[in-house]
DNA sequence: ATGCCTTGTCGCACAAGA
């Protein structure tokens, strides 16, 4: 079963581009964050067509994330919990039935958080924090999990072409990344770091100054695993070519192949 | 040092992204 997670950075405008990568990759589930769009302007259909179910959490004009899934989705959990008062759609969860049982996966939008030192990089670190009590909840369960998403953070200086320059960003900052090490330390396993082990992974590059052309990526999409899941990882992998396609997104799609039976 | 692009919005410039 292959599970993808995919930055889509505006779902209508790229509807296209998203048709043409299912056709190619073929992926059982896709985690789409970054829709863009409301729940009742996602375009179902186009996608229903092509033979998957879809699970919506939109919001106008920004955020927004989905779940696609060639089999039917259920126990369909909309928003973070932890605060009521949050209206930002960034989180959306599902079970699936699977042959070994079931797989449960989670479309993660966590805040960029930029600029530091303002209330959006305080809302990161209280979202990030929100999500670690939820994943540690989640781990309980002792099922296959799969949390994918655009976590917004650069684990390590080899997740970036140039770390240093990222030193000031909210992506790179030592509190982010410490929250993100106190999630893997849950006992989640980073499916992509876990294949790919070397430097190079990138899973975005900037539209600006030819960041593309000149592979100045950064790797912020990430497939986090618990234990039960990390048993049946048999590969993953990103899709960087889709970055130089027509109209990209500025992210790629990341995806693993899971073992269900 | 700054902006470099891109999407969506009660557009006609701006917010937000990363």
């Amino acid at each position: 079963m292959i599970i993808a997670t995919w930055n889509i950075n505006g779902v209508k405008a790229r509807i296209e581009t998203l048709l043409t990568w299912l056709g190619e990759r073929r992926p059982d589930i896709v985690c789409l964050q970054e829709i863009k769009s409301v729940t009742e302007g996602f375009p179902a259909a186009e996608i229903e067509a092509r033979g998957y179910n879809v699970a919506v959490h939109g919001q106008k004009g920004f955020n927004g994330v989905a779940i696609l899934c060639k089999r039917p989705l259920e126990d369909v959990r909309r928003g973070l919990p932890g605060d009521e008062a949050d209206a930002q759609a960034r989180y959306i969860e599902a079970t699936v039935s699977v042959p070994s049982g079931v797989v449960r996966v989670a479309s993660i939008y966590q805040p960029n958080g930029n600029p530091v030192g303002t209330d959006k990089f305080a809302y990161k670190l209280a979202w990030a924090a929100r999500l670690e009590t939820h994943a540690r909840s989640l781990l309980g369960l002792e099922e296959p999990l799969v949390l994918a998403g655009d976590y917004n953070v650069i684990p390590e200086p080899i997740d970036a072409k140039s770390p240093e320059s990222w030193t000031d960003d909210a992506l790179f900052q030592p509190e982010a990344r410490a929250s993100y090490r106190r999630l893997i330390n849950l006992g989640l396993t980073d499916a992509l770091r876990a294949c790919v082990p070397g430097p190079g992974a990138y899973t975005f590059w900037d539209y600006q100054a030819g960041a593309w052309q000149k592979n100045n990526g950064i790797r912020i999409d990430h497939l986090l695993l618990s234990p039960q899941a990390a048993d049946r990882l048999e590969r993953a992998a990103v899709d960087a070519h889709v970055r130089g396609w027509e109209k990209p997104s500025d992210h790629v799609p990341v995806w693993l192949a899971l073992d269900v039976g």
